[in-house]
RNA sequence: UGCCCGAUGGUGUAACUGGCAACACGUCUGUUUUUGGUACAGAAGAGUCUAGGUUCGAGCCCUAGUCGGGCAACCA
């Protein structure tokens, strides 16, 4: 991971130098710490590949575990799931591991804690030990029972345990500081009585350690060298650390937590309970709905495990917060797709075009490379005839200069056939165009060789055969919102953003026989017009096809910008940068140049200065004593309008007597030169 | 109001113990091309949040401020 890139992140660098203070490399351990209780999304993988490539990275064990403690959110569903992501993109963790399995040791040592003084049991409302917590401005109250005599705590905590009280009615906590400007440091929860049956421990257990309890300690348990999370968590690490001094055995290691930030973005939502909402509000049509930034999602959209991982890697790690742009993401899984997907031919929005020169019945059998990208991919069979779909948006009657494809007495290539001529179009009664009647030139067939077939011709076009093509449905996806970021909006729900044009169906679309045998995670590009997959719903006498992802269309993007150009072209004055502007960019490091380049910069300013207006200039002249660069520049640009006539007045004095007292010889040196 | 983070081109990240701000995406040109794709070549775009300070020299160190985020669940 780190190979043939010198530049670390700042998670790294922790790690460097660990390593160099003394922690042995084979002693490396992460970890990947899901709640089961929701499916993974692109965020998730951010962190998966954080971990799981570190361990890559430094050929360290990465264990995967359940931070199951919460038996009334978590689902052994889940639990399956999330294996199955992890699997699919490609990582493998050294041991599979479940908080629920540390329920015992956690129990234990929770009774240590007691015996210490060091926790107690407390039979409050949780609305009054909210109360008693305090606000972060003020301290809290302890509780009545913060002091309870050690044995009626151990007594009463076993009776927790046994199942003698109704949930709720008993918790257990920790003694530390109602006081701590950090809340979470205000004697937090330890244990909650949950009567609720387990995915794994059944009914085994009826009180249940609390995340900040469980979780370090599991870290510690499996040795984690590394234990990372997302910056929310922040906070959580002083108390992370206290629950670590409390049970912390030299000899073994101390996990350490850092934190970094979570990563999101952008055109879409990450967190679950948005998800949830799009799901139930049936705005998709379930977690893996194609549109979902879900893994499962992405995967049903044609995304590759190797462009995630890519993205991840372009995405970088750190510690503000942040939206990536989906560009980004799309980059990726082009850059991928590019290079393995099969080019296959495939009209979507059709218009019948009659080749009034080719014989009716006759069918040609021609040649369709697989991947120009990848060698020896080879090829396969397309076949051609009198009467052919192409794209609808592919003719134009009046087209400009700039418009490569078909029009009237033009000529294009029909890709892998003939080079054909626009001739005439018949319409309907509506008034559409109903056929697109040319002529091919009979010479120009594609791989045969001849000096027609070699012609350049401007434009190229994907087409299929009608008495051939095969039918198939076609799901195109758009953003699932239409703005930024949706959930930024305090005062607007992010459900308002919802993009009500995201899908796309087209359910006759045509494509090449060749497609009828596509196989679900077969990848492919529709030539002309971007990456697509089987969907898991297609069969074989149905076939659907999911947009992975467009082409680049520089084509549309020439459109689109003609348009707004028109619009925006009025407030298009001023542009570039002022003279004065220049002489302060120049200035900046003037102290720092010497020799010929100090020379230059000085001739550059001399020469812009000629542009520049006393008004702009006199602001200058209270630029601060250490940005000795700019007072220079600023002198010597008074001194080039001085010369070109301006009157000395209160302020320009001022200015070069302080230049002239200053300690940097350069600025005396100018000074000089205009006093 | 308390505590804790963060701030670098449009976006995301770099810049080793201070030394002419780099890379990727995106944008724009051009070349090649039987995909208006790809590939290749190039360009534009940043006073490193502000103001002071330390220093020969500050994105980096110090002080104060501004802005953004987090923290008061028997969630994780």
């Amino acid at each position: 991971m780190k190979e043939g890139s010198e530049s670390l992140n700042f998670l790294e660098h922790i790690i460097e130098e660990d390593l160099k203070s003394g922690l042995a490399k084979n002693h490396l351990r992460f970890r990947f710490p899901p709640e089961p209780n929701g499916y993974l999304h692109i965020g998730h993988a951010a962190s998966i590949c954080l971990n799981f490539g570190l361990g890559e990275g430094h050929e360290a064990p990465v264990n995967l575990r359940f931070d199951d403690t919460n038996p009334i959110k978590e689902e052994q569903e889940f639990v399956d799931s999330i294996k199955h992501n992890i699997e699919w993109l490609g990582f493998k963790w050294a041991k599979e591991c479940y908080t629920s399995d540390y329920f015992q040791q956690l129990y234990d040592w929770a009774v240590e804690l007691i015996k210490n003084g060091k926790a107690y049991v407390d039979g409050q409302s949780p609305e009054l030990i909210a109360e008693q917590k305090g606000t972060p401005t003020s301290p809290g109250k302890p509780s009545p029972h913060r002091d309870r005599p050690i044995e009626e705590n151990l007594e009463i905590f076993e009776k927790m345990k046994n199942g003698e009280f109704p949930a709720g009615s008993y918790v257990l906590r920790a003694k530390i500081d109602m006081a701590s400007p950090n809340m979470l440091m205000r004697d937090p929860l330890m244990y909650r009585i949950l009567n609720k049956a387990h995915h794994r421990t059944a009914n085994d257990w009826c009180i249940y350690p609390m995340y900040d309890w469980a979780h370090g300690q599991s870290d510690y348990l499996e040795q984690i060298t590394h234990s990372l999370c997302t910056l929310e968590f922040k906070s959580h690490r002083e108390l992370y650390d206290w629950f670590l001094d409390q049970i912390y055995d030299e000899t073994k290691i101390r996990p350490k937590q850092r934190e970094f930030a979570r990563r999101n973005l952008s055109y879409t939502v990450m967190s679950k309970r948005k998800l949830l909402e799009l799901v139930q509000s049936k705005t998709v049509a379930g977690w893996d709905d194609p549109r979902m930034p879900t893994i499962s999602g992405l995967r049903r959209r044609g995304y590759t495990p190797e462009s995630i991982r890519k993205f991840s890697e372009l995405s970088g790690i750190s510690k503000r917060d942040s939206v990536t742009d989906v560009s980004l993401l799309e980059y990726a899984i082009r850059e991928d797709l590019n290079k393995r997907a099969t080019r296959a031919m495939a009209v979507i929005d059709p218009v019948k075009l009659v080749i009034t020169n080719y014989p009716d019945g006759k069918t040609e059998i021609l040649e369709a490379e697989n991947n120009p990208e990848m060698e020896n991919s080879g090829s396969h069979e397309v076949p051609f005839s009198r009467e052919l779909y192409i794209e609808k948006e592919d003719f134009k009657e009046d087209a400009g200069s700039k418009y490569f494809r078909l029009t009237i007495g033009k000529e294009v290539r029909l890709k892998n056939a003939y080079i054909i001529k626009g001739e005439s179009i018949v319409k309907d009664a509506q008034g559409n165009i109903a056929e697109i009647h040319c002529t091919a030139d009979l010479d120009s067939r594609s791989g045969s060789g001849t000096e027609a077939s070699m012609r350049k011709v401007k434009g190229t076009l994907h087409w299929v055969s009608i008495q051939h093509a095969v039918k198939a449905e076609v799901r195109e996806y758009d953003r699932l919102f239409l703005d930024e970021a949706p959930d930024s909006h305090g005062d607007k729900s992010f459900m308002e953003f919802v993009n009500p044009e995201s899908l796309k169906i087209t359910k006759e679309a045509y494509v090449e026989p060749f497609l009828q045998k596509a196989q679900l995670e077969d990848k492919f590009q529709f030539q002309r017009v971007g990456y697509f997959t089987l969907d898991q719903d297609a069969t074989a006498d149905h076939l659907i096809f999911n947009k992975t992802v467009g082409l680049k269309d520089s084509w549309a993007k020439a459109q689109t910008k003609e348009q707004t150009q028109v619009q925006q072209q009025k407030p298009k004055e001023g542009t570039g940068r002022s003279a004065i502007n220049e002489v302060q960019k120049i200035s900046k490091k003037y102290t720092n140049l010497s020799g010929n380049k100090l020379e230059t910069a000085r001739a550059n300013i001399i020469k812009l200065a000629e542009d520049v207006q006393y008004e702009e200039l006199e602001p200058l002249f209270g630029t601060a004593k250490k940005k000795v660069g700019t007072r220079i520049g600023a002198t010597i640009a008074l001194g080039v309008l001085l010369k070109k006539g301006l009157e000395k007045n209160e302020a320009i004095n001022a200015f070069i007597q302080a230049g002239l007292e200053d300690d940097n010889e350069l600025l005396v040196e100018e000074a000089k030169h205009i006093a």
